[in-house]
DNA sequence: AAGGCCATGTAACAAGTTACATGATTAA
DNA sequence: TTAATCATGTAACTTGTTACATGGCCTT
């Protein structure tokens, strides 16, 4: 039966999601070496999906085999520039069309507090300040951001996905406010409040 | 330098998030086998992560390994009931101190929308459409949950990763109310609007 | 007690992460 | 020109996912 592992193959559509951001991403910016591609993706998409390097490397020797991408002459450390070929703009469109994968939410945070209760107050307040100023800095560059995109030239797509992006900080920051009144346990003074 | 891949080992706490988490668990509500204790997980802290049945089997193996947990008696199809030791309740006490990692955020629909200058709109539109019932759907669970949690007993730290919930549902929510204005040319009607 | 359906566990695979190797480039 | 740093790529490992195997339980 060894051979039958074969039919795992056809079980999942051809593409993942990373490798359809690459050749998103490679159709709209043009051809890019693994290691540019990487840094792309971090800018761009980089607020709701990730990618290593290393992952963007395999990505690349799939889509080669599928045909999906093309590679230009070799550069200097064995570079190459891929482009997205005609094949490959079809398959991107294929899984545009078939519509995301469900979302994948891990925010270890949550369960730091879910079992919070044999954390000392004041380690948990310490953690939960550490979070604010991170998400208070995300906060704030999307808000610039916003900015700077409607003044300037804008994508309404990629506006779509940066308002998201606020409003997803936006969230958490109420949440952060709440938290106090939630917790009083974590919050309270130690001073009396009558 | 076989022997140097030992050096990886301690590259790393010794707890991963999903360990931890099953240890909470296990804390929390007693001795489990891995199927119920996945079952468990989804149901109390599945909206902000997520592990599978086999996950819980391969990291009960390690938590057993390093005497974190300890099994009971075998029970039918060979099933073990695990139950937390003070070394292990010592080990979820340090990871919870030691601050909780970064949380992980891939929303797909946003690689749909940011590279969906491509898809007809009506697709796209039918796209969101399911996106707005399946998360309309949480949010009503959300809300509803924390009425019940309101009256009858209640952990706050459990409450508070409830309202979490409730307030990112909320900002979807929102950015799907938002987006027919930011995306005029997915949504506007054929017939003129005047 | 036979058939179908769940509960439980396992194995194979895919994706994500970390650490490293090494050629190019820059600057002293 | 040599040392330091960066760009680019690779390999090893960990984590997450999917599909399957199999034994017990329930229903008729």
């Amino acid at each position: 039966m060894d051979e039958g592992t074969l039919s795992t193959v056809d079980s999942q559509g051809p593409l993942n999601s990373t490798a359809a951001a690459m050749l998103g991403l490679l159709a709209q910016i043009g051809p890019l070496n693994g290691n540019s591609l990487s840094r792309c993706a971090d800018v761009l998409i980089g607020d709701y999906w990730t990618l290593t390097r290393s992952q963007v490397y395999r990505e690349l020797q799939t889509l080669e085999e599928l045909e999906y991408i093309e590679a230009g002459p070799a550069g200097p450390r064995s570079s190459r520039d891929f482009s997205i070929t005609d094949r490959g703009t079809q398959a991107l469109r294929d899984w545009l069309n078939a519509g995301p994968a469900d979302e994948v939410i891990r925010m270890p945070i949550l369960l730091t507090i879910r079992f919070g209760a044999d954390i000392e107050p004041e380690r948990l307040r310490e953690i939960l300040g550490e979070f604010e100023v991170r998400h208070r800095t995300k906060r704030g560059f999307y808000v610039e951001l916003e900015a700077d995109m409607q003044t300037s030239r804008n994508d309404p797509f990629e506006i779509a996905t940066v308002r998201f992006g606020r409003l997803f900080e936006a969230a958490i920051n109420e949440w952060l406010t709440e938290l106090p009144s939630l917790l009083p346990s974590v919050f309270k003074e130690p001073t009396s409040e009558e």
